[in-house]
DNA sequence: TTTACTGTACCGGCTGGACGGTCTTGTCAA
DNA sequence: TTGACAAGACCGTCCAGCCGGTACAGTAAA
C-alpha cells in the first residue's frame, strides 16, 4: 500500500540532505535523491518540479528551523542576550558528529543566488544584535567567530579539539558579556 | 604562430578561476576553461589528465600563494606576531572588491577530499600560532573571526559595511595584543 | 646541410554515460 | 468515476575523457 498524503515534501528535504553528505555534494542527482526517500523520480518532480525548486526548499527549510530554534533559545533564558542564545545554538549546531549542511555547495553549484537569502538573513541578524549591545567590535568579534564556527563545520574542517571548541565557546560568551 | 613554451598551466589555472567567479561555480567544464585560456580541450587535457588534477591544480597553487603571502608579511614586520600578520592578510584578501575563490566549491562538487590539504595548512597555521601566545582563548577567538571573514568573502556575503570591517579589524588586532 | 627520427606541446572531433525534465500509464481515496 | 498523486521509461543535452592528428624543436647520422 503506497502511503496516501504522506508527507512526501520533508522526506525528499532529508533525503537530499543525506546524499549530499553521504555521497557529496556533486552526486546529488533528482534519482539518487528520488530513490533514498523512497519516492519514484515522477514523485519528486510532483513535489518539486525542478532541481531549483528543490534547492530553494532546502534553503527555505534550513531558515525556518534556525529561525525557530534560535527563538526557542532567546525565549528560553530571556534574561540573556540574544548574542548568548545565538553563540550557544552554533555551539550545539556544530558539536560532532553532526551532519553538515553539504547540500548548500550543490545549491551554490546550481546558482550562486541561492546564498541570497541567507545572506539577508544573516545581516537581519546582525541588525537585531546590534541593537542589544553598545560595543559593536565586541559584537562584530564574536560574530565573525561564530561565523568561522558555522563555516569549518560545513566544511567538515575539524581544526579544533573538543577543549579547545569549549575554550572557544566561554571566549566568546565571556566576549558577549 | 603559437607561441612556444608558453606557460599554459598558469593560464589555465586563472582561466579556471575566472569561470568559476563569473559563470558560477557550476559551470566550470572544461571546454569552458579551455576556451577562456586560449586553449584547445586536447591542449587542457595535456596540462591537466582530469578534471580532479586541474581541481587539485587549482588547490595547490592557492595553498602556495598563501603561505608566501604570509611568509612575506611575517618577514617584513618582524615586531609583530605572526597572528597580527595572518590578521592584516586576511583582511587585506576581503577587501572587495575580491574575487572569491569560487572554484573552492567546484573542487568540492568533484570531491570532498580536496579539502583535505586546506584543512591540514590550517591546522598547522594554528599550531605555529599557538606557539607564539599565551592566551589560548583569545587567539582561538581571532582565528576563528578570520575564519568568518574568509568564509562570508568566500560566500560573497558581504554582510559587513566598510567602516564595521575596519572596526572589526582593529578589534581583532587588539585582542591578539 | 640535408634527411630521418624523436619527443613535446597542442588541436578538435567523437563517444559513452549521466542527468534534468517530460510523458504516459497506472493506482488509490473519496 | 474522477482527480490527485505516483511510477519509471524515455528524450535531449551536456560533458569528461579519449584519440588520431599537426606543428615544431632538437639531435644526429649521412
Amino acid at each position: 500500500m503506497r502511503p496516501r498524503k504522506a508527507n512526501s515534501r520533508e522526506k525528499i528535504l532529508a533525503a537530499a540532505a543525506d546524499v549530499a553528505r553521504e555521497a557529496g555534494p556533486g552526486s546529488l542527482s533528482l534519482e539518487a535523491v528520488a530513490s533514498r526517500a523512497g519516492v519514484s523520480k515522477g514523485g519528486l518532480l510532483y513535489n518539486f518540479p525542478t532541481k531549483a525548486k528543490l534547492m530553494q526548499g532546502l534553503v527555505e527549510s534550513y531558515l525556518r528551523d534556525f529561525q525557530k530554534a534560535l527563538e526557542a533559545r532567546a525565549a528560553g533564558a530571556r534574561h540573556e542576550s540574544v548574542l548568548s542564545a545565538y553563540i550557544k545554538l552554533s555551539a550545539d549546531d556544530c558539536e560532532r558528529p553532526k551532519p553538515p549542511a553539504s547540500w548548500m555547495f550543490s545549491a551554490i553549484a546550481e546558482d550562486p543566488d541561492f546564498l541570497t537569502p541567507i545572506k539577508a538573513f544573516k545581516h537581519q541578524l546582525l541588525e537585531r544584535l546590534k541593537e542589544e549591545t553598545s560595543d559593536l567590535g565586541s559584537l562584530l568579534v564574536c560574530f565573525l567567530a561564530i561565523e568561522g564556527m558555522r563555516s569549518m563545520n560545513l566544511f567538515d574542517s575539524d581544526v579544533l579539539s573538543e577543549d579547545e571548541h569549549k575554550l572557544l565557546v566561554a571566549s566568546l560568551l565571556k566576549i558577549a558579556g
